[in-house]
RNA sequence: CGGGAAGUGGCGCAAUGGCUAGCGCACCUGGUUUGGGACCAGGGGGCUGCAGGUUCGAGUCCUGUCUUCCCGACCA
């Protein structure tokens, strides 16, 4: 598209007390605006970004016969109640209709609807297992909002849930989401510094899993094996104070980004609500589950915290990056320079690579500013000075025209 | 929820209790300019978060309240 049609603009200067790198970077670039406290506008080259991130989790989802479907993120109270959360989980939003009075939630997570739901196409061993998944919007009424879009009010998340006729199922699958979730963190660019951590189980199992992405910013701390390239969350270092995959005692602190989590819910939910199969013998037991998180729109923002330089410069991973390439035109009142781009440009989208042209009547520095802002990997320039070798900039290396197919 | 800081045109900031609340960015008009956020000239846009109070006079002081950011606690 023409960078000209954006309805963002980029920005110079933003509050001083906003102190986040990823806020920071992406207000100014104009990929989210703030609404309030931990919920933010995705304005279009943002929701580019998210959709991206979305497709690859969809993909490699894909993979592990998870089934996409989508929840509601309006809840009634019996189904918190019958899991005793309505009181006890003090994120939950809770509220009262106006009209009928009827008191409602909005999802933090969505155990409580997908487990009666999962009644109507579970009922024999043969429809085990399976599992599914949605990307929505996740509420939770967090006491303090903070970093940016790193933890949110409002969040959009991956959750997937599965279901199984016994623990071994679980354990299999379990395993192929942890590989899973593996590739997605390496096809985002961070497979290096995004360490499985061995977390809190919570009642139902000793422990759970989280995929942790090593930076300074980071919530949380967590302690490394260098060895086996794996960690152990500080809230269980007090019962597992050696690497529990090799022995190794020699663990280093580091802080981290939680960008997933996968937990063995085994029969936690099943019980609350009954959620029962008939088995090869006739007998009726509770569906074991699992259930795994990716904060999507959290991801996005450690991807930011990553892979910017500092609060003006930041280069996308290309497999999320808003568009392929960044076409910019110098020198755009000279009919050579803007026909040559012109073309470039419609060349590149008649082979489906998505472009943002940057044609606009504007001094240099502005189009370099915006663009180290916007992030762009691929940048293409083209210019008079260019165009005298009959030639374009590509990342800083002169190309000739001719050898770009 | 406790502590700290801050709320002034769309954005970023300034203004000893005292003239008509300034400046930069952005925006509009005209002109120049084009390899790192250019320049000249002109122009539009404000009940200083909200509500009270003190005062001859409040953006400025006081009280309350709302909001935002930071630290802490919390984080199925």
């Amino acid at each position: 598209m023409y960078q000209a049609d954006l309805i963002s603009k980029t920005r110079k200067h933003i509050s001083q007390s906003e102190e986040s790198l990823n806020a920071q970077i992406l207000i100014k670039a104009g990929f989210i605006e703030q609404v309030m406290a931990g919920v933010y506008a995705y304005l279009p080259l943002g929701y580019k970004v998210l959709k991206n991130i979305e497709t690859i989790v969809r993909e490699e989802l894909s993979t592990i016969s998870a089934q996409e479907l989508l929840l509601p993120a309006l809840h009634p109270k019996s189904m918190w109640e019958k899991t005793d959360r309505w009181e006890t989980l003090d994120v939950l939003y809770r509220f009262t209709s106006h009209y009928t009075k009827t008191e409602l939630a909005l999802g933090s997570t969505h155990e409580e609807i997908i487990t009666p739901l999962a009644q109507t196409f579970i009922q024999s061993y043969q429809d085990l297992p399976l599992a599914v998944y949605q990307i929505q919007t996740k509420f939770r009424d967090e006491k303090r909002a903070k970093s940016g879009i790193l933890r949110g009010r409002e969040f959009i998340m991956k959750d997937l849930y599965s279901f199984h006729s016994n623990s071994e199922d679980l354990d299999t699958y379990y395993d192929t989401v942890i590989q899973a979730y593996t590739r997605i963190y390496q096809r985002l660019g961070i497979g290096d510094i995004t360490l499985k951590t061995y977390a809190s189980g919570g009642s139902f199992s000793k422990y759970s899993h989280e995929f942790q992405t090593l930076s300074d910013i980071g919530e949380d701390t967590i302690f490394v094996c260098e060895s086996c390239n794996i960690a152990v969350n500080q809230e269980i270092i007090e019962e597992q104070s050696i690497c529990p995959e090799c022995g190794n005692p020699h663990l280093i602190e580091k802080k981290s980004i939680e960008v997933g989590n996968i937990f063995k819910l085994q029969t936690k939910y099943s019980e609350a609500f009954d959620l029962r199969f008939t088995n090869e013998q006739g007998e009726n037991p509770l569906v074991i589950m699992g259930c795994y998180g990716i904060g999507i729109s959290r991801l996005m923002g450690t991807l930011v915290e990553i892979f910017a330089h500092d609060n003006s410069h930041m280069i996308w991973p290309k497999a999320v990056s808003p568009f392929n390439i960044h076409l910019i035109a110098l020198n755009t009142d000279n009919s050579d320079v803007s026909q040559q781009a012109e073309k470039l440009y419609q060349k590149f989208k008649s082979q489906n690579i998505s472009v943002l042209f940057d044609n606009r009547n504007e001094r240099p520095g502005v189009k370099f500013a915006e663009a180290d802002l916007i992030g762009i990997p691929q940048r293409i320039i083209i210019s008079t000075k260019s165009l005298a070798q009959n030639a374009v900039e590509i990342n800083g290396v002169i190309t000739p025209l001719d050898s770009i197919k």
